[in-house]
DNA sequence: ATTTAGCACTCTCGATATGAGAGTGCTAAA
DNA sequence: TTTAGCACTCTCATATCGAGAGTGCTAAAT
């Protein structure tokens, strides 16, 4: 990566700026006219080849203006943006929103999806947060009907998950109680490995619940577990460069299925610290479905405790400014919220 | 609606036929030599002039072929289309996939949306089932920190709802356990109303819970309370008709958002018998957005206890037929599936 | 050593023209 | 009632052309 001059820096924020806004190719008159530039349209077209052969500008076809290319984006996402942050007000009314949706996870997830795919203009997803090492905390079961019961786990996180179970055999609801009670007292707390390590206190029936519960321990930790929200996938539609709409299907089928989106987390934001915002660029060489789009994304939650992952797909020609900053502040958001809530409880 | 002959019935069929495939306007001379008739093509655009006054085709313009109306359509869905069915093997294949969904009614709505998609290649959607007459079943409550219980509701069609609330002073576990043991045996199988008429049985803290318990009722007999899911929302953007994204952004907007949503399915599958599809060509006069759409829809479950509606957004040149056997077979499935669930509880 | 004015050159984009092709509607004959 | 024949219409793809915007280069100016 060269190192650019002031003047070459200037030029290049100056370009990008116009472009993410116009989706036209900028020239040298327009910019000198448009900012009065205390320096001539044909110094800007020097500093213009300047850039061009460092890689971060490009011509769309000989005596066009020029368009930033993705080495660009990264530049100025890396040296040139700074640290942008919501204005006040905005940051006020959001915080309020999360403020009113109480102690609901799911609200929190709605929201957080709504207010990403607004500010940033983009297609936004978040994951639930999940918890990075589950811990026990309660359980009830409820006879249903001849051999089926209804098992519901409570986490420590707070999440329940619920699930019918076919017995070998009609049990009461009386000696369910017994079982959850003596289970509730022993269990509290346990982690799996805590869980595996109790030994055989326990009849043939709580031996079973307690498999099953294991295993759904298991189910809980893996990275895309829960349900993933999403918001303002038509706002991508919108954009110029999706009108031919071919790109766009590409790129939004990638939030759609689930195995990309595993695929597309766990390479890169769940090795990354919580609340650091990663920008990719143009898919990065490795998601050719990507190849015009960028996405913004970070890790929330409770460090090794209980942490989700959100982001925003854009266009490549994305306002940076905007969505990194929308991001970075539901991402703290939510990661408040999660640590008071593990806080609580 | 005018009565049209055999030969009528057959040219409007081929027409709405190879439009579907091709999205050109269709020509009198191809439809003769693909299909071999034993009219010539001047006959068949004698019919073709027919059909026009009829209002079941238009021309795009002057000496271009035939493309059918919003009333053609309708015309075909009602008297023409017959009643299909999806192959055989492939009703085997999804009624096994159903089968081994087991009794997670998540899975159960993700593999529907996953089936309808795939198979009708459009958008899907499928509200989670939600009980007409909600009955309690089954109740925890757990003391988290301080003043904050978590309190996990067991309806009687399986449905868990947790909540967290701040009481006004902090509580012990035992206590907590006392009041829910006497709302379990007390509450067991009452509706809104029974809960309402239950007296002064109760101290302070079962009140307060009481009324939360009802609260939460109220809020889950709402039409389209729970989740939606959706599948194949890019599907729609594969079609000619869509390239130009502006319509399809429309469209798929009215599936993003749930106040259109809630507003489309209260208007039309509410008020319909249980898997009854139901066929909206072109937004009906109704829904600016869908002008270019259709969409199928039916409304699943076990009438009066527990319901939830389906259906497909596609291009109003849809494969009715494929569609609407593909939601009839899914709605029937879920229907199936929730009766049973509700009959073993 | 930079910066700038001047200018020729290049490329896109929109407007306009043109011809092939597909399809119709009409008329008159079968 | 059906069909062959034919003139007519309209679209679509292609080609042409000029305006406009923007560049790169050179030589003069600072």
């Amino acid at each position: 990566m060269s190192i650019l001059n002031d003047r070459q820096r200037l030029v290049l924020a100056l370009i990008i700026h116009d472009y993410v806004e116009t989706a036209q190719p900028i020239g040298s008159q327009g910019l000198v006219e448009r900012y009065k530039l205390e320096f001539s349209s044909a110094t800007v077209r020097n500093v213009m080849v300047d850039l061009t052969d460092a890689g971060y500008l490009r011509q769309p076809h000989t005596s066009a203006g020029r368009v930033p290319t993705e080495e660009g984006y990264r530049y100025f996402v890396r040296q040139l943006m700074g640290q942008t942050e919501l204005p006040a007000n905005t940051r006020r009314t959001i915080t309020h929103q999360f403020y009113q949706a109480g102690q609901d996870v799911n609200r929190w997830m709605r929201l957080a999806a709504s207010v990403l795919a607004h500010q940033s203009q983009g297609a936004s997803l978040v994951t639930a947060p999940h918890p990075e090492q589950a811990r026990f905390q309660h359980l009830s079961l409820i006879a249903t009907h001849g051999r089926q019961v209804l098992m519901v786990v409570v986490w420590s996180g707070g999440q329940v998950r619920q699930q019918i179970l076919t017995l070998a055999e009609p049990v009461s609801q009386e000696m369910l109680n017994t079982a959850t009670d003596h289970l509730n007292r022993t269990c509290q707390g346990l982690d799996a490995d805590g869980l595996a390590a109790l030994g055989g206190q326990f009849d043939a029936l709580e031996q079973d619940i307690l498999r099953l519960v294991g295993e759904e321990m298991l189910r809980m930790q893996r990275p895309v577990s829960g349900e993933v929200f999403r918001d303002g996938l038509t706002n991508v539609l919108a954009e110029p460069e999706f009108a031919e709409s071919d790109s766009a299907r590409k790129a939004l089928r990638l939030l759609e299925e689930r195995p990309l989106l595993e695929d597309l987390l766990s390479r890169t934001v769940l090795h990354s610290s919580m609340d650091d915002v990663q920008v990719l660029i143009g898919g990065e060489g490795t998601w050719e479905e990507l190849r015009d789009c960028s996405i913004v994304l970070a890790r929330y939650g409770a460090p090794g405790l209980m942490t989700g992952a959100l982001g925003v797909l854009g266009p490549t020609r994305m306002s940076y400014g905007r969505t990194v900053s929308a991001v970075r502040f539901v991402s703290g958001m939510l990661s408040d919220l999660v640590i008071e809530m593990m806080a609580d409880e």
